[in-house]
DNA sequence: AACCTATCCTGCCCGC
DNA sequence: TGCGGGCAGGATAGGT
């Protein structure tokens, strides 16, 4: 999927070109992209319409717009809702300037037409080619990490993100140790630390010299901290270049192309130099997918 | 409780 | 050209 830094950069987009926007009309080309939502296609469509797009939220690699529903009373709106959003590993959320009739893209799923003040419209449209990704309203509620104060409730799970505001390094360091498990297996699961998937682990992996199969209680507290400090620099490092894309399949909400994969280190590369010591990386199995990594570089220990 | 495997989907690319 | 297998950046239910 689109992880932490491709996800950041759609909300990026999203809250430049709708936040404030209202709900004019909703269509569902697709029920499976609403597998999350409680209701039918019928429910999502009705609650949407009216509704007003708040600031665009993330953690992890779940997206959520906060909505302020048509008639409702702001004042005791005890369980706020939220359009919220997972894009799986084929999911986008594009910006169209199409009418809202005009017949759906090649893997568009829902079209969600907006109006601003002005009444210009605009689509906040879900493409998905593998149908992993969602759309659902969700109710939100208390962040039980306190780093916020809400989150959707299908979100609540979830650790905090390493680019949250009051996100803990030492904390999640000590937390990835008390894990018996493949280091690189700590890094994916997110009720761990959210955001990082198979790219962004292989090259914060590489980039902190970390074998992917070392077990995380095997890493002394230090090491744990400089695998830490890699994640963030990576993530960082990926959000400032708008994220990675390979393909057509990761676009930002305008459509364009995001050029991390430019300067990827380790995850892809299997053949190529290690950009350190230059010798090739290799591509070994791991969970049902692959690790890239630098044998040399990247020693068990 | 912690850990691991299987499974949900589609389309593209490769080799035969 | 056609076909089958392998593969893709994820999350999670359900097993041990």
């Amino acid at each position: 999927m689109p992880e932490l830094p491709e996800v950041e950069t759609v909300r990026l987009g999203i809250e430049h070109l709708f936040a404030g926007h209202r709900i004019d009309a909703v269509r569902v080309f697709d029920e499976r992209s609403l597998k999350r939502h409680p209701g039918d296609s019928q429910d999502f469509t009705q609650t949407l319409i009216g509704a007003h797009l708040g600031q665009p939220q993330r953690r992890g690699k779940f997206l959520w717009i906060p909505l302020e529903l048509a008639g409702a009373s702001s004042v005791e709106s005890v369980a706020p809702p939220a359009l919220l959003a997972h894009l799986g590993m084929s999911g986008q959320l594009l910006a169209h300037d199409l009418s809202a009739d005009a017949p759906p893209l090649r893997h568009e799923r829902i079209r969600i037409d907006t109006v601003d003040e002005s009444g210009r419209h605009r689509e906040l449209s879900f493409h998905d080619q593998r149908l992993f990704g969602s759309l659902a309203v969700d109710t939100l509620v208390a962040d039980r990490f306190a780093l916020r104060d809400l989150v959707p409730q299908q979100a609540a799970h979830i650790a905090p993100d390493p680019l949250e505001a009051g996100f803990d390094r030492a904390r999640l360091a000590r937390s990835i140790r008390r894990h018996r498990s493949a280091v690189k297996r700590v890094l994916l699961d997110q009720t761990t630390v959210s955001g990082i998937g198979n790219i962004y682990a292989d090259e914060s992996l590489w980039a902190a010299r970390v074998h992917p199969e070392q077990p995380a209680d095997s890493l002394s507290q230090a090491r744990a901290l400089r695998l830490v400090d890699a994640v963030v620099a990576v993530l960082r490092r990926a959000v400032a270049v708008g994220g990675t894309s390979f393909d057509e399949q990761y676009k930002h909400v305008n459509g364009e192309s995001g050029y991390f994969a430019i300067e990827l280190s380790a995850y892809g590369q299997s053949g190529q130099p290690c950009p350190r010591c230059g010798r090739p990386i290799k591509r070994v199995a791991f969970m049902n997918r692959h690790s890239h990594l630098c044998t040399y570089c990247q020693r068990m220990r």
